[in-house]
RNA sequence: GGUCUGUUCGUCUAGGGGUUAGGACGUAUCCCUUUCACGGAUAAAACACGGGUUCGAUUCCCGUACAGACUACCA
């Protein structure tokens, strides 16, 4: 029988979660479910000096916007909790006491400034990476290098002091990741990490694999920034005597910028303008505001779609997967190996394509909610029927107010370019003969009835309407450009029709 | 610098010893549309380089180059 699958996302409450982070649960997740396992959150936050208030909030926020919750939780407890490292901070000890007792672990007591000195000597005699290592170690104060008495001594002072590891000096460390395969490292480029802070805090390695032992995690699948701990982590597993149910790695490619190289960051984002954060986030130091995904427009199911495919592919041709989809199709074997650039006009398209999928009542929800933040109030009904001829062209939910202001607002000026173009004296016969038409008429308007009325007052004046339907439109919407001209009519209805042809007639200089 | 990882169209990628190297985004053109967009069609566009192995290598191996990550009492 095989062990359920247990995953975890654990990241560490010292900003805004970014969208890579956001990938990350994502896979997570989809895993989880996939395997029909669980998908459990842990916040490691034991850094108390990058600790940002709101980041945790932030976090639950972002998967609750995103539905991918977790099954276990600081909010949503199971039967390992807690699920702060925080408070588990005295759980850690015993396990650092437990390599200090058979010999895989040592107390150090240097200072900042010795440490310092350390690595400028090291550096100064041109050792190529100055790192507290098998060599190193023997020339600072630690309980290797101190007589037993003088370590018992500075313990009972409360001399403050680290736990580090004590790295074995010629061994081949071996991990079999799920995406790049066999990975081997010589234990001698590997240094003497710390365990234990001074301040009694585990350190990141310490603590992930207590807790992750503890938790009963099945799979560690994170960022590619930690292949490079992942053998300490292996030797970790194995001095705790927890070798034989160590969890399976899976490192995954990282988010590129999308110009040049490296890893993506906040300034990238800036500077192409688009978001980088999932959502709406105060930076606490400066104040400044950074607009996430969600309030830049979009849709939850559309991001989620477009960062599974940031280094995952289901292997056929499919684009669009629901959520669903995904867990269905989701493989770790399918994750790709190398970095990804991300490109934001491939998440815009994704958008559009969700956008397009929701039905007009579903959408006049956004447009509905823009309107009344400029104190304007329409019928569920029209809203619908703007929602119809705008959705084909808007890639965000604010597009359809935005480039549909139109439908409500008469144009105040008309676009230059096309009234010198189009604007003559054939546009304005025509749209006078319209608009008599328009008056006479006592059917509702719907675009048939309007494109007939306009047809026969062409025909009257023997213009061809073509020439003159660009004109018509400007007078009607201000610019060159837009949906059906006939729809427009019919949501606008006859009485806005007139006065807006007649201000077009008043106002526009030929 | 060292350690580790990676490299197929501009981008995301499929593929894998013999293929016209496939799809998507983006770009261009055409069709549709009395406009624009949507939609449809078409086009341009890629196996980093050098050596092996092999009848044959983009695919396997080795180097090189380039790129990235890591190199804290941060995660």
């Amino acid at each position: 029988m095989n062990k359920e699958v247990r995953v975890r996302f654990a990241p560490s409450p010292t900003g805004a979660l970014h969208i890579g982070g956001v990938r990350t649960a994502l896979y997570n997740y989809l895993f989880a479910k996939k395997t029909g396992g669980k998908f459990l959150l842990r916040i490691e936050d034991t850094d108390q000096n990058r600790f940002i208030p709101g980041a945790e909030k932030y976090i639950q926020d972002v998967l609750d916007w995103l539905d991918i919750k977790p099954d276990e939780s600081p909010w949503n407890s199971g039967e390992v909790g807690p699920y702060r490292q925080s408070e588990r901070k005295s759980m850690y000890r015993e396990y650092a006491q437990y390599l200090l007792d058979n010999g895989h672990a040592y107390y150090a007591f240097d200072t900042s400034e010795e440490l310092e000195a350390m690595r400028e000597r090291l550096t100064a005699a041109r050792v190529v990476s100055p790192q507290y290592n098998s060599i190193t170690r023997t020339q600072m104060r630690n309980s290797l290098t101190l007589p037993a008495d003088e370590v018992k001594a500075l313990l009972d002072a409360g001399e403050p002091y680290v736990i580090r590891i004590k790295i074995p000096r010629k061994e081949e460390v071996r991990l079999n990741d799920m995406v790049r395969g066999w990975v081997m490292v010589h234990s001698n480029s590997l240094d003497d990490k710390v365990l234990m802070k001074s301040d009694g805090m585990p350190t990141y390695h310490l603590a992930n694999i207590v807790d992750d032992h503890l938790m009963g995690i099945t799979h560690v699948i994170r960022g590619e920034e930690w292949l490079p701990s992942a053998p300490l982590h292996v030797l970790l597993y194995r001095y705790l005597g927890w070798e034989e149910s160590m969890p399976q790695f899976a490192h995954l490619p990282l988010l590129l910028k999308p110009d040049g190289n490296g890893k993506l960051s906040k300034r990238d984002a800036e500077k192409h303008g688009f978001p980088i954060f999932p959502m709406n986030w105060t930076d606490p130091a400066s104040g400044e505001l950074l607009t996430g995904f969600k309030e830049a427009g979009y849709l939850p199911e559309a991001l989620l779609n477009f960062l599974a495919f940031l280094g995952w592919n289901p292997g056929d041709q499919r684009e669009l997967f629901t959520i669903d989809e995904l867990v269905e199709a989701f493989s770790i074997e399918r994750i790709g190996k190398s970095g990804t650039k991300f490109d934001i006009n491939k998440a815009k398209w994704y958008n559009e394509q969700y956008l397009r999928n929701k039905s007009d009542h579903e959408l006049s929800a956004y447009l509905l909610e823009d309107l009344s933040k400029e104190g304007i109030k329409i019928n569920g009904e029209k809203a619908e029927k703007i929602v119809s001829v705008m959705k084909e062209r808007a890639t965000f939910p604010s597009d359809l107010w935005k480039e549909g202001r139109f439908m409500i607002f008469p144009p105040e000026n008309f676009d230059e370019q096309v009234v010198a173009k189009k604007w003559n004296q054939d546009a304005i016969q025509v749209l006078n003969g319209f608009k008599n038409k328009l008056s006479e008429n006592k059917e509702d308007m719907t675009a048939e009835k309007a494109k007939s009325l306009l047809e026969a007052t062409a025909n009257d004046l023997e213009i061809k309407l073509g020439k003159v339907m660009q004109a018509i439109r400007l007078a009607v919407t201000g610019v060159g450009a837009g949906p059906d001209l006939m729809k427009i009519f019919e949501i606008l209805g006859k009485e806005e029709l007139i006065k807006r042809i007649d201000f077009a007639l008043n106002n526009i200089k030929y």
